[in-house]
DNA sequence: AATGTAATGCAACAATGTTGCAAAATTTTT
DNA sequence: AAAAATTTTGCAACATTGTTGCATTACATT
């Protein structure tokens, strides 16, 4: 685990430190994604909130996670797929986000279909967020 | 022109107020989206920045407008079609952020399509960003 | 183990968003 | 048309969130 950790980070020339490896490691053990608040909250004093900031920041331009557009004010962010490199995003799956749990999913088997823009109009990414309750949440 | 936002404001049952009627001036002469900030900047002194966060609060609650959802922290806002009222907002059509010169477009003829979603997830509301290069800037 | 490089923490700051309350403006009632 | 009731506004103070520069520390390389 420790491991997995350490490789995703050297597979994208970035060097292994606590921070990182506990930050990704969050990512790894959550289903859903992970607004900055969380990850500031969950880690207590482990590290300082610029840290979480930058690590965000650096594993967003590798490709490690992506973001996620909301309208609160809170961008989220989620583990990216393995296509994903450096520069190169193509999370155009789609985002879902449960009103009653706030919890945000990553639908990787929902693909976001193709549209037809206006003319002179070109797409080079493609983000689909649905709200309303997820499975947990209608079942309980 | 005056006229309009106060019919628009005593459609929706609220005062009709100077702070009102500018903020909502600029929604009907604008194509895109605004955000918060660019609200603020362009009324210059005219009005204090809480009147601007209650102001736009008030709108989105009455669906004057709605938000559309980005990844940098930064909700912009656009006019509501007619269809929308009080808690009920139905802007199911797609937007497009142009990479290059920043603008937000609602595509009112793109219409969103429907999504297969999996078993026990149930939507309420679809929220489509496009991100590209617009018209205006292709041709430039 | 020593050196060079990169990441971290700290401090200070900037920007953004929130709340309570008195003053002012708008609406309703008389 | 004026007075009363209600709503909105502006101010102040505060809370939260995001940014930058720089010395210290941790990591990678030799």
């Amino acid at each position: 685990m420790d491991n997995t950790t350490a490789d995703i980070l050297k597979r994208n020339q970035l060097s292994v430190t606590e921070s990182r490896k506990k930050i990704l490691d969050m990512f790894l053990h959550t289903r859903g994604a992970l607004a900055h608040a969380d990850i500031e909250r969950h880690s207590g004093t482990d590290f300082d909130r610029v840290t979480v900031y930058r690590t965000l920041q650096t594993f967003v331009e590798k490709g490690i996670i992506h973001t996620i557009p909301t309208t609160d004010n809170s961008v989220r962010y989620a583990l990216c797929k393995d296509e994903c490199s450096a520069g190169h995003h193509h999370d155009d799956h789609v985002h879902f986000l449960c009103d009653s749990c706030g919890t945000t999913y990553c639908l990787d088997h929902v693909m976001v279909p193709s549209l037809e823009l206006p003319g002179g109009f070109f797409a080079t990414q493609t983000d689909v967020v649905v709200s309303g309750t997820c499975a947990k949440c209608n079942h309980a």
